[in-house]
DNA sequence: AATATTGTTCAGCA
DNA sequence: GTGCTGAACAATAT
């Protein structure tokens, strides 16, 4: 499930506890899950180097060493991090391990497989490379240039909102909790939009993105006013009398609540 | 036993 | 080129 607010609690997650210490020992555990590099290179290159900073764009999280080079970790869709001291029984699934010096080491775990571990020069060429738009939770993300980009997109709002080309960060579980606060259907063609409709969704998205965070994007932890507790079909809407639908949008199921959601095409 | 999850990538079609 | 669907990838739950 790791969307934009759950990458983010994870940067912070490193942030708090794996930085300016030396690296002992570096493992992986997994060859499927690589960039363009072997383990065993990341590994030579890690050891004895220490983690310094961290980026988020999008869904990816990137963390520099002190001799310049990104580890790029992506979540997929079962991908997490845990700190813990050395010798501490490891859960299944655990892909990547970098033991600090301090006794304590931080764990990546993926059951399914779907996330990626590489280690990069620069996080712009790969940002490039992966053709990956502007990540919405940043400063430089301002009104304008949404309605633009909405504007000049013809497909539908859910597919807009999902295309990693256009803005990055959001998928199927926040993208359905945007529109179910904007009052706007998964459906709703994206250039029709008028100027209120855009103004709601990226009001709405900061909104979201933000109580996520707070709520270190934890759904149980989220207001019960939230879709996201609520993706059942019938069931009743939080917000309204309506009653909760699921629909096949952009290849994704889609809840959304026909009853204070307006379809605008 | 089939289906549904979750995200990315790619093939194929209009 | 854009929009969209469905498949593949993996593993698990219902």
């Amino acid at each position: 499930m790791p969307e934009l607010p759950d990458v983010e609690i994870f940067r912070r997650y490193v942030d708090s506890t794996s930085l300016h210490r030396e690296i002992q020992n570096l493992n992986i555990y997994d060859n499927s899950m690589l960039g363009d590099i072997s383990g065993r290179s990341i590994q030579m290159r890690l050891k004895g180097r220490k983690l310094e900073s961290t980026l988020r764009h999008g869904k990816y999280l990137f963390i520099k060493t002190n001799k310049g080079e990104w580890l790029v970790l992506h979540f997929g869709m079962t991908g997490y991090l845990n700190y813990a001291k050395n010798g501490s029984k490891p859960s299944d699934h655990l892909k990547l391990l970098i033991e600090f010096n301090n006794g304590y080491h931080l764990a990546y775990y993926c059951q399914r497989k779907l996330g990626l571990i590489d280690l990069i020069e620069s996080t712009g060429d790969f940002i490039n490379e992966k053709e990956l738009g502007i990540d919405p939770y940043s400063e430089k993300f301002d009104f304008n240039t949404y309605r633009k980009m909405a504007g000049n997109s013809r497909g539908t709002i859910k597919y807009f909102l999902m295309d990693q080309s256009i803005m990055a960060g959001i998928g199927n579980i926040y993208s359905d909790e945007i529109l179910f606060h904007a009052g706007i259907r998964p459906k709703s063609k994206s250039n029709k939009l008028d100027d209120h409709a855009n103004e709601l969704i990226f009001e709405n998205m900061n909104e979201v993105f933000s109580t996520a965070i707070k709520n270190k994007a934890k759904p149980d932890s989220m207001p019960d006013s939230y879709l996201i507790t609520h993706r059942n079909p019938g069931e009743k809407c939080p917000v309204c009398d309506g009653k909760i639908k699921k629909e096949k949008v952009s290849g994704r199921s889609s809840y959304y609540c026909p009853q204070h959601q307006k379809l605008i095409i």
